[in-house]
DNA sequence: CGATTTTTTGAATCATATCAACGTACGTGG
DNA sequence: CCACGTACGTTGATATGATTCAAAAAATCG
């Protein structure tokens, strides 16, 4: 009998790559429950980031700060999304962000040996790291385009729509500096809207 | 005796994955050489994007165009550099960019059909093509953080520290909308930098 | 509860956009 | 190979979206 914790990640993987049942536990083998306490790091500067992290519950927030002490939000991730410093873990270099757990959470994490391991260990399994590698690819590209082209009104409406159980449960700093504006902004924004309707 | 096109091809392909020269050859042998006229479209909205492209010689841009006419630059690519439109490709969707020659060209084009093939026959190949997705990531990830935490005359001199062979290449309302603002703000700032020494 | 953190509000200011007009370059057809 | 037209780049005046700063109000936490 699986914890449900490893169920949540078998249907993720599922639905990306088939695998037979032994092949399916092998790769969760790799993978170590780990328990995060709110305000606690995952991800710190100046240490390797050593895992993959899949949420399971909980949530989370990546983020940079830059020389006078501002921070930026760069990802968010809750149930069912995967998050660290991909820089970091891909080349064996110092994070230079952030990962800080929002609430208390529980993430599957898969070390970069782990993963090494399963992508030498079987074709399937690198497929699924391509697969994932690709979205996030094409993912990023889009917010790109969304950064780069909309107004910050457009941004967070469109957050909303999006992601609206991301914006309900993430400090509004957080999501301010995610959208790329001041919380002060974001603040007259969303009264602007909720006065409107 | 190689064509020197392939020859470029193969040198990147070799300093991401350790290939036999049987396995190189078989997999040049699924690339198309193409040449491309300066104008000419490689990818257009409403089409899906067959092809992945690999520069051998020559410019391109990658833009969107929005409601009112606008377009915004989303990728340079000179020799080298891959380009298409990713989400097109991978999903065989219709694509919603623009991919122009901004100079002849030369290009070698691997059809997703091909590609699939080549991520089964073997290995080593579908690593190829995570390590690529793995390096696009990290690269567009940075890039977020720029365009999100950056004033533009910092995205315009980081620019031109980084990508120098580019910015003398292409024309100046495609950097400007590449790096979020009007080409009118781009002349004034270069204007700025140059009477500065 | 009191203390700290987060959000809101308003006024002043700044970075960047917009608009309009002009100069320049370049490629295409005669 | 010149001349013309269109595309591209520059400049200055004005407008605006977004930031900054300071302070109050609200929410969260020990």
């Amino acid at each position: 009998m699986v914890q449900p914790e490893f169920e949540f990640l078998s249907n993720h993987i599922l639905k990306r790559v088939q695998l037979t049942e032994e092949e399916l536990n092998f790769m969760l083998s790799k993978f170590k429950l780990t328990k995060i306490k709110k305000r606690q790091f995952i991800v710190q500067p100046g240490f390797t980031a050593k895992y993959r992290n899949y949420v399971c519950s909980g949530a989370f927030r990546a983020y940079v700060v830059i020389d006078n002490g501002e921070d930026h939000t760069i990802q968010f991730a809750i149930e069912d999304w995967w998050i660290t410093d991909y820089n970091s873990f891909f080349n064996d270099q110092p994070a230079t962000m952030f990962v800080v757990a929002l609430e208390d959470s529980v993430i599957l994490q898969l070390s970069r040996e782990n993963e090494d391991l399963l992508k030498q260990a079987n074709h399937k399994y690198e497929t699924f790291f391509r697969i994932s590698a690709e979205r996030a690819q094409a993912f990023h590209f889009r917010q790109l385009i969304t950064n780069l082209t909309q107004p910050a009104e457009f941004r967070y409406e469109n957050f909303l729509d999006k992601y609206s159980q991301i914006a309900n449960r993430v400090p509004q700093y957080a999501l301010a500096s995610y959208l790329g504006m001041t919380t002060e902004y974001l603040s007259k924004l969303r009264n602007k809207r909720t006065s409107k309707q």
